[in-house]
DNA sequence: CAGGAACCTTGATGTAGATCAACCCAGATG
DNA sequence: CATCTGGGTTGATCTACATCAAGGTTCCTG
């Protein structure tokens, strides 16, 4: 399967020299792995990997967006993660992905062969442990979600989501509290287990109540982030861990 | 937050000595933990832990059945594990738990103290290698069962469910096609993302459709095999892990 | 063995969100 | 500049499932 890593403050290069990769690992352990990095573009829209491929080797996201999702034979989507810069795809110790990988937006990738990497991860004790940490906190993550899909109603979905959003977003100065929505209303709608046209009525109507301010269809920015935070149905502390 | 993982090849005896914590470290390495042992016994219906709750101590389950859980402010809950005997209570790195966890029948734990036994997974790398396989395995699962939350109907939650206590059910010889539903049809609703009468009102269309048969309200068996697995809106292959 | 209590089933009705459909808008393309 | 295309919005209608409600079982307890 894949499973995908957080590191938000690496340091945006190849992955390879990230803390993404091993924060306690000295310059010597990671050089071991930076010849056998290569770099791939893929065009948004395109799919990475189809659930069942073969995984010849580990990637690491360097910029873009990518999804992680599996589609039932009548066509019914469920996107199960949304992976950004600095995570990671692929997982030691199976070869077949379980889930399709898709480009949201234009993406690059460094690769490097899966045999090199199982062995850095056998032979350096802080690598495993460092993604065993990350695997745990995408389970909180994936679980968190299981919450929003199996209970949650459509406003508190959106209101969920559109928080996440602006929790994971890293824009420096974030410019007049503008945030950029990486994804169109079906690939929303396929990520909370709704329809699009359900993801935009939503959005209307916390348009209309003062939430949010959408400055054209890609950029919105929050207007009342107590009343958001009201929306998501989560009480005061709990909080998605990506 | 609640680390489970799932070894059903270990000895069924206290799981120290499983190959659940690792199937590579030699008597001596795990005879450390021994002494720091201690058992707890939790009836059904209990709370063996509160979401936010310090976690003192990890304990992995020796007999029993637990859940993990998070309920809204408004008592509306969504399931989002089942731990079976040698599940894992707790996780390295993270001190407060992020679900409930609730013992769905009488339990038996094996305890031991967070500190040493962080330092176990710091200094045998065999442990953070097997907790880490674990962790992505546990986060597939939960990917699966988002889907499963996201985009399926109630009949083909109710298959899927089914299709799973068959599949985990580990009953020696399973005793005439005979399994156990350890769950309520609240608990099951709660675990599916529906409400008790809709669980009620799908199992008793199954019956009909003459794929399941209740011989009492906790034992069933399987009477149409292809006739499950098609009601599940999975492909022929595809396959939840836990 | 009587009386609860917990659990389960089944029916009637309500509703959130899906589905179907028409139209709008912005950016690409010739 | 016209038109086309891929989103996006909004309305009308439908439906799967929730909700409300009334029994029915099974099992526990005095």
């Amino acid at each position: 399967m894949t499973f995908v890593f957080n590191e938000r403050d690496g340091c945006g290069k190849c992955p390879i020299r990230h803390r993404a990769i091993c924060a306690r690992c000295d310059a010597d352990e990671l050089v071991r792995l930076e010849g056998l990095k290569s770099y791939k573009t893929i065009e948004a829209g395109q799919t990475i990997i189809w659930r069942g491929d073969d995984l010849s080797h580990f990637s690491s996201l360097v910029s873009g967006i990518a999804s992680l999702s599996r589609t039932l034979e009548d066509g019914r989507t469920q996107m199960v993660g949304l992976l950004l810069p600095s995570d990671f795809i692929g997982r030691p110790g199976r070869d077949v992905v379980e889930f399709d990988v898709t480009a949201v937006t234009d993406v690059t990738l460094c690769r490097f062969d899966r045999k090199p990497f199982e062995q850095l991860v056998d032979e350096i004790p802080h690598v495993s442990q460092r993604m065993m940490e990350m695997a745990l906190d995408e389970l909180d993550a994936a679980r968190d979600w299981m919450v929003l899909l199996g209970r949650k109603t459509a406003r508190e979905k959106i209101a969920t989501f559109l928080e996440m959003i602006v929790r994971r977003d890293q824009t420096p100065v974030h410019s007049g509290g503008q945030h950029v929505l990486p994804l169109t209303r079906e690939e929303i709608a396929n990520f909370l287990g709704l329809t699009l046209e359900t993801v935009s009525r939503q959005l209307s109507v916390m348009k209309k109540d003062g939430i949010v301010a959408f400055s054209d269809r890609r950029h919105f920015a929050i207007t009342d982030l107590e009343a958001l935070h009201a929306a998501t149905g989560d009480d005061a502390d709990g909080g998605m861990i990506i």
